[in-house]
RNA sequence: GCCCCUGUAGCUCAAUGGAUAGAGCAGGUCUCUUCUAAGGACUUGAUGUGGGUUCGAUUCCUACCGGGGGCACCA
């Protein structure tokens, strides 16, 4: 709707780019606005209300007839729009009937690859994994409907000292059969138990080192632990992957680009892009204000942005992509500078537009980080599962009537909505400190409040027994559906396209999560304040169905993005 | 010291440079013989400080104060 506002003013004014038309909070402000009138003011040396004033008379006067109910100027010099009843009552028609409604088309069929998750082998997820996962997840699926083909890329951490660190540890302390019982949890103490020990005896660093280095050498007994655990791991992750239900197109590690490392490095060297350095090689970025780079140790075992390197010239190859986004934690900022500028040395940097997707820390109950190393990290199976126990208590207080089986379903699918839109819907690039009850929370501004709309909407459906082909658009006479409330809902469902591109060009999630908040919102209004299934008159009714119907379609659609599921009853 | 993120109500968060700064939680008052009370209707309450740019600043710039993270052989 704002696309066709735009589009009528810029004719009618004969502007030469498109006017920006907004949404303001208050219909006391318009259903629609434009600032047009303040940016020209100055050009044109008018003063801006006089400017707003013309403009509102000259659109009033050629906009299409009948589709405006009242155009006005308003100081400083705005112009607002309020949209006729039948202008919506069309457009809402014209929405009921898209089937594809909220599908755009500014990716244009280009190639997005999005990189997240990227969980670290023989460690457990921790709450900040959580993030990246869910975080990336709604990105790759608010790209995808905006017209871009894109690849969801798992970036798994299977390679790199710490793993020399591992072997260290389960060389001296490892118990086969405790680990094969339970992987993981065994292995996760080894780590904690080796960096716990390390503070003592600064000789084992050394030895990790070294142990990586066997590895990267080819050293079979070090290769095989290495296999054994990365083989355990994806076990588990597969696990955390159902319950978040999550999926990837590539699976590619670092491990993956291992024997790609020499070459790398001699690349930079030969065109004088890397040198030595205290016995390592590094690239220096001194010209672009940053630190050196490290790209080789001096015992002549990779890091990771070697790697990354790497790894960034085949997807380059192999995908062409017009964008790499990294889904990664704000901590990491210093690395993505390091390797965007090494990129641009090597004359990458122009063929792909890469950007670090940074969001905040997830922080402990103390504000600080939270460390696998130090045993401080909560983990996220853990968390999972609390919210599923949780959700299934407001279950049995709520509706203690249903079936077993039923409320498994619903606790399993509250917990999860609960704790993606908690974490969806903040997209600040702030930290979030840990909080048990927040992420649990499920009233207010939340994933069961929009689950629940939806329950709602969808059980009034059922019981009104309508078939489909009753409700076809076609069939329905819109110009019934004139109340406040429906007005108000058919505009905030009006809305959903624009809304799904700029959280793309945004990549915010949260612009999509707060939209849903607010339609959740309208949806409630409109069924507390209109009866529907008692309206006495059929049309009206049918009509209204219909509003439902659309309604809920599109906070479904918009829950999908965010990897949040409905459900038909709660 | 340098770099990144950040400072909005008691708490957790919103606000493509716009108009009267919005929500949720917590607190107070109502509301289930009426389509699911995980709801709805009221109500109390806020932009760290000083400059600057702008017709207009929570938003941009700058200084200061506070919080988190990072800064060569981890990722």
């Amino acid at each position: 709707m704002t696309k066709k506002i735009s589009e009528i003013v810029r004719k009618i004014l004969n502007a030469d780019a498109p006017v920006d038309i907004s949404i303001p909070d208050e219909e006391l402000f318009g259903h629609y606005s434009t600032n047009i009138a303040l940016r020209q003011a100055k050009i044109k040396g008018v003063p801006p209300l006089e400017l707003a004033k013309e403009y509102a008379a000259k659109i009033a006067a050629a906009a299409p007839a009948g589709f405006f109910q009242k155009v006005e100027a308003a100081a400083p010099g705005f112009v607002n729009f309020w949209v006729s009843d039948a202008a919506a009552q069309d457009e809402f028609k014209r929405v009921a009937a898209d089937k594809n409604y909220g599908a755009g088309n500014v990716g244009g069929g280009r190639t997005v690859i999005v990189e997240y998750s990227q969980p670290n082998i023989a460690k457990k997820m921790h709450v900040g994994h959580m993030r990246t996962t869910i975080i990336g997840a709604a990105l790759a699926n608010i790209l995808e409907l905006s017209g871009y083909r894109v690849v969801r890329w798992n970036y798994l951490g299977d390679w790199g000292t710490q793993f020399g660190k591992l072997i260290a540890a389960y060389k001296m302390w490892g118990d086969k059969k405790l680990v094969e019982k339970d992987p993981i949890e065994e292995l996760q103490k080894l780590y904690v138990r080796f960096h716990a020990e390390m503070k003592t005896n600064p000789e084992l660093e050394k030895r990790g080192r070294e142990e990586f280095k066997k590895l990267e050498d080819g050293d079979r007994e070090n290769r095989k632990l290495w296999e054994w655990f990365k083989k355990e791991s994806l076990k588990e992750f597969m696990k955390i992957y159902r319950i978040l239900d999550v999926d990837f197109d590539e699976w590619m590690g670092e491990a993956s680009f291992e024997r790609e490392m020499k070459a790398t490095v001699k690349e930079l060297t030969d065109r004088n892009i890397a040198e030595q350095s205290e016995g390592a090689i590094v690239v220096n970025l001194n010209d672009v204000g940053l630190p050196p780079a490290l790209i080789r140790k001096s015992d002549g075992a990779s890091l990771y942005l070697t790697r990354d390197i790497a790894n960034l010239r085949y997807r380059l190859k192999k995908y062409r992509p017009a964008k790499i986004l990294y889904v990664v934690g704000n901590e990491q900022s210093l690395a993505f500078e390091q390797l965007f500028a090494v990129a641009k040395k090597l004359g990458l940097g122009d063929v792909a537009e890469l950007k670090h997707i940074k969001y905040g820390l997830v922080l402990g109950e103390g504000g600080k980080k939270l460390s696998t190393r130090e045993g401080t990290a909560e983990m996220l199976e853990g968390l999972l599962d609390d919210a599923v126990v949780k959700a299934r208590e407001v279950i049995e207080a709520k509706n203690p009537d249903l079936p077993p089986d039923k409320k498994r379903e619903i606790a399993f699918v509250v917990a999860m909505g609960a704790l993606k839109y908690n974490d969806l819907k903040e997209n600040r690039t702030t930290d979030i400190v840990f909080n048990w009850e927040k992420m649990l929370d499920f009233s207010g501004d939340s994933g069961p409040y929009l689950q629940y709309t939806y329950a709602r909407l969808k059980s009034i459906l059922r019981k009104s027994k309508a078939s489909s082909l009753r409700l076809r658009p076609g069939a329905i006479n819109a110009s019934l559906l004139e109340r406040a409330a429906e007005l108000a809902l058919m505009r905030k469902l009006f809305e959903f396209p624009d809304v799904v591109e700029r959280a793309g060009e945004l990549y915010s999630t949260s612009t999509l999560a707060v939209y849903l908040y607010k339609l959740a919102v309208a949806a409630n209004k409109f069924y507390e304040t209109t009866p529907i299934l008692k309206d006495e008159d059929i049309a009206r009714r049918d009509a209204r169905l219909l509003l439902i119907a659309t309604a809920a379609r599109v906070l479904q659609k918009g829950l999908g993005l965010l990897g949040i599921k409905t459900l038909e009853k709660i």
